[in-house]
RNA sequence: GCCCCCAUCGUCUAGUGGCCCAGGACGUGGCCCUCUCAAGGCCAAAACCGGGGUUCGAGUCCCCGUGGGGGCACCA
């Protein structure tokens, strides 16, 4: 089985390509068989020349890797369309020379005048054939003489034309609800249509995994394997993604917004917001293809084993930023701890925070179950790395406490842990819960005070183990300044 | 306007004529656990778009509506 996944570089990568890149790749891997990679660029007004930069960064952090392409060479190379234009030349004189296909020199200046008018008729937008039946001697001439042209395909007048896909069987249109496609621009390039057919063919694709905007014009894809004789591969269109709310085709305006939810749809963004590819992969193959009714968790070998076309969805799907959540949350949880300290010690690098290892390492079985991003981790346990904390004087009151109540609390918790001969957990809890049943206090109300003292946070990994990192001279030092401010409130 | 595709809980989905008073997951609500937050456990609410057929029997097949999506470029 051969395939390939053939994206424009005309803008970023997003999970849509991801999840067409994933299938691809998916089959190769199970079948043994290759995963090529070309890049079509035959646009060259929207040519963006950062975007192929990106698309293999986010391939090769997904674990997408691929047997043939431009970077790697192959034997059906090269691996560019912008590299390939002689070809295409070639197969555009085959289609000339068997009269499927013509010379056109309707400038688009008219063209954009006939389609308007068609508009305005509220008949559908096509080219009026005013080339159409020029005398193909005269036709040569004025190429020849220089005159600016394009080639258009002949699409039969009559008749239907039935394309099968694998999701949804033959689809049969009238041939006369097709245009005269443009093949070749007038700057030599050729259009999407030709191209694709042309290096499908001659990559020896075997399957064609492609996005449903390619539906429309399927039947002209199968047009044009008729006209030069080919043998069509397997078509196998994925449904398209939706916004979140289900309402129109996913957009690529989302912002990274933890605060609204939203996130966004770039891959190169999702790693930098500290997902992980297992997750995003896990998260993407759910989206239009499922196992069966009740398995969610699938790592990239099971993925590849148990992928199958059958069970693709041709239906349209929303993306569900929450489930891509609980995704990363199972698999941060399900990580080494020296594997997640890895992962995690780039945010807090980037964070600005001295981190160390050592002491993320410690870290780390504390936060795991707590994170759903990596980047979670920084805002959880950051503190650990700052030298000072500044409780919110309001916050370090206790619930249903005075300020003062508060005070005495922590003098207290501060003289029981001084007089503790060690700093061990067990010592350390069991005398804190004594003292909170000395004072009448619920535990969890001295904690709360403590914890805001010690990390300056609300929520924080577990107080007593927290202590341990910090160290018994920097708590006892943390505690009195928390005394200090709630005196300051009395 | 024309063409094409799709249609099960809010969302992703299972379901290929009887196993379905429709299963799983996310999310939501409740309870338990609990030093905060998580994690974990238990429970709950929540769907076959509508109408016609076909059939002994339809979520499952057919038709028509409706809704949603996509496309209609010298873009891919």
């Amino acid at each position: 089985m051969r395939v390939r996944f053939a994206p424009s570089p005309t803008g970023r990568f997003h999970i849509g390509g991801a999840r067409t890149a994933l299938y691809n790749y998916l089959l190769a891997q199970q079948t043994g068989g290759q995963f090529i990679l070309r890049i079509e660029d035959t646009d060259r007004k929207r040519f963006d020349p950062s975007a192929e930069q990106e698309l293999a960064s986010s391939l090769r952090w997904l674990g997408l890797d691929w047997d043939e392409g431009p970077d790697k060479g192959g034997p059906y190379g090269p691996y560019r369309q912008s590299e390939r234009a002689d070809i295409y030349l070639k197969y555009i004189n085959i289609l000339l020379e068997k009269g499927l296909a013509y010379y056109c020199f309707c400038s688009p200046e008219r063209l954009a005048r006939v389609r308007h008018q068609q508009q305005k008729l509220k008949k559908p937008p096509r080219y009026d054939d005013h080339c159409r039946d020029l005398s193909p001697i005269d036709a040569k001439e004025r190429v020849n003489a220089g005159e600016s042209y394009v080639v258009r395909f002949k699409t039969p007048k009559q008749g239907k034309t039935t394309a099968v896909d694998l999701l949804r069987g033959p689809i049969t249109v009238d041939n006369s609800t097709l245009d005269d496609y443009i093949l070749l621009k007038s700057n030599g390039l050729p259009v999407y249509h030709l191209a694709a057919m042309v290096d499908d063919h001659l990559m020896k694709i075997t399957h064609v995994l492609r996005g449903s905007e390619w539906l429309p014009t399927f039947p002209l894809h199968v047009l044009i394997y008729q006209a030069f004789g080919w043998e069509q591969p397997t078509w196998v269109h994925l449904s398209v993604f939706l916004n979140p709310s289900g309402k129109g085709k996913l957009s690529k305006r989302f912002a990274i917004d933890p605060k609204s939810g939203a996130r966004s749809v770039y891959v190169l963004d999702l790693k930098q917001t500290g997902y992980l590819p297992e997750a995003v992969n896990n998260w993407i193959a759910l989206m239009g293809w499922s196992y069966d009714d009740h398995t969610e968790i699938f790592s990239m070998d099971e993925l590849i084993e148990k992928f199958s076309l059958e069970k693709l969805n041709p239906s349209p799907a929303a993306v569900n930023y929450s489930k891509l959540d609980h995704f990363d949350g199972i698999y941060i949880r399900s990580l080494q701890l020296d594997d997640l300290t890895h992962r995690i010690l780039p945010f807090f690098k980037s964070a600005g925070l001295p981190v160390d290892e050592t002491t993320l390492s410690r870290i780390t079985p504390l936060i795991q179950e707590r994170i759903r991003t990596l980047e979670d981790a920084v805002e959880i346990a950051g503190f650990f790395f700052n030298e000072t904390v500044e409780p919110d004087p309001e916050q370090l009151i206790g619930k249903n406490m005075t300020a003062a109540d508060s005070a005495q609390a922590a003098r207290q918790a501060s003289e029981v842990i001084a007089s503790l001969p060690g700093f061990e957990n067990d010592a350390v809890e069991k005398s804190l819960r004594n003292l909170a049943d000395e004072m009448k206090i619920k535990a969890g109300q001295l904690f709360g005070v403590l914890r805001i003292a010690i990390t300056g946070q609300r929520v924080s990994p577990p107080l007593i183990e927290s202590m341990q990192i910090i160290g018994k001279d920097e708590v006892l030092h943390r505690i009195e300044q928390a005394v200090a401010i709630l005196n300051r409130q009395i």
